[in-house]
DNA sequence: GCCTTGCCTTCCGCTCAGCGGAAGGGAACT
DNA sequence: AGTTCCCTTCCGCTGAGCGGAAGGCAAGGC
């Protein structure tokens, strides 16, 4: 028994998006061997796919014969969600001048919050929030700020789970956390203070057309200088407005 | 004679490919038919493939029954050429900040530059370049910057093609688009005139990482004030300076 | 009402594209 | 010379994938 039809039960196409699903943050460079492991594909498999993947520009190969993400993915991915991008980075750009402040846009995917955009300067605290990095909710101004506006039942889904908790201020407790989101909606934004970051806080207002949050737009700002968000809020609210109306039209 | 192992010469990854391949600026929601007649498939296999592709979110389905690329996709493609853009990104929001105009970061791909981030206001003005965008070189003040500083051997076959010519103001003449290459690389920058688009003009210098144009950082401004763009020089190579200096560490 | 036109979806039998074990090669350490 | 990493090529078996045909469903014309 030698070949034969591969392993049963897996498409070809779920193959190539194993080999792709191999890279993710923490593994932004990989050898072909990495990618068989991570991929769950037999090495001389992997090595046609990326070879293949490789002839289109989907991956490339450093000067150290590791594979990364090749530049025709990066562009194909731009034409996803490019409209919101598109219509909110100059808001972003306008709070950031108004605020000097860590500025980002986020959209909710699953359980967790997608950042798309950030506009932040040389002096900016250092972030966690790379544009394409996920994090949870609950912890995060503009995950709260999203999750505030979505359907009780979703809302009641997420705190049923376990939720994690990378800090000590972390708000996990179901019952608390409800009446957090309840507030979220009653001033129209979310507060948080060191609960995904020793170090830092934010304030986030999410970006509501035809009655559903589409996105959110966030600060994020060194706690020692937590006093200062009040300052902020208007601004903040202000742009969500502008992003929501401006997305609204033609959309 | 019916079904059969379908057209034979094309392996399945090139038909995953040429599915996502049917997307571009110009495409970004297509229907099903539309997909299958721009990527060359039988309806059923783009079917199957779409629905593959739609369970891992590289596709994903809008109200009206469209597909556009999926955030998955748009989650990968941010792995690509990532470190470029998150050490450049604080210096081009600097750069803005000095100047106000609006802001590029662009690589080479193949013979044309793709514009892989940008810093924008709200007064900006309107402008092709969105990031993801392709344009060709000569016309470009980034594709210029590059291009220059490519090897003789490639500036040669560059030049032996035929120019697109997207205004009359557009150098396309081999001699003389040589000759302004040659005081590209003896001032350490680029100017265009109006050469891409009637309206705007521009400054750019490439960001030079051991002896070799990594990318390149420009600055667009209407062609009304193109007499300030002296001004902007100073900021331009230094910006493109500290770029370089900051990405060539642990590159 | 009925026909047409445009989509999307399911069914199914034929076949070759793809699979992976085995083997070979090269570079960098010990 | 041995060991341990990688990457690459070869090749025979087979079931995953192919696409024509047929069915559904909604919108517009008459």
């Amino acid at each position: 028994m030698s070949g034969g039809s591969g392993e049963p039960g897996r498409s070809v196409t779920s193959r190539v998006l194993a080999v792709l699903g191999a890279f993710d943050t923490g593994h932004q460079e990989l050898t072909l061997t990495d990618i068989a492991r991570r991929s769950g594909l037999a090495l001389t498999t992997a090595h046609r796919l990326v070879r293949e993947l490789e002839g289109w520009q989907a991956l490339s190969r450093g000067d150290d014969g590791r594979y990364h993400v090749g530049l025709r993915l990066w562009e194909l991915g731009q034409l996803g969600s490019g409209r919101l991008r598109e219509v909110a980075h100059p808001w972003l750009q306008e709070l950031f001048g108004a605020t000097g402040e860590n500025v980002h846009l986020a959209v909710r995917d699953g359980l967790e919050v997608l950042y798309v955009d950030k506009v932040y300067g040389r002096r900016a605290v250092p972030i966690l929030s790379r544009t394409g990095t996920r994090l949870p909710m609950h912890p995060t101004g503009v995950g709260k700020a999203l999750l505030a506006y979505e359907t009780e039942w979703f809302i009641g889904s997420y705190l049923a789970r376990k939720l994690e908790r990378p800090t000590p201020h972390t708000v996990t407790e179901p019952g608390r956390l409800a009446r957090e989101l309840a507030s979220v909606r009653a001033r129209g934004y979310a507060l948080t203070y060191e609960e995904m970051t020793l170090g830092s806080c934010s304030a986030a207002a999410p970006i509501m057309v035809d009655g559903r949050p589409v996105a959110a737009v966030g600060v994020v700002l060194s706690s020692r200088r937590a006093r200062e968000l009040p300052r902020l809020v208007e601004p903040l609210l202000d742009g969500a407005r502008q992003i929501a109306r401006a997305y609204g039209e033609r959309g």
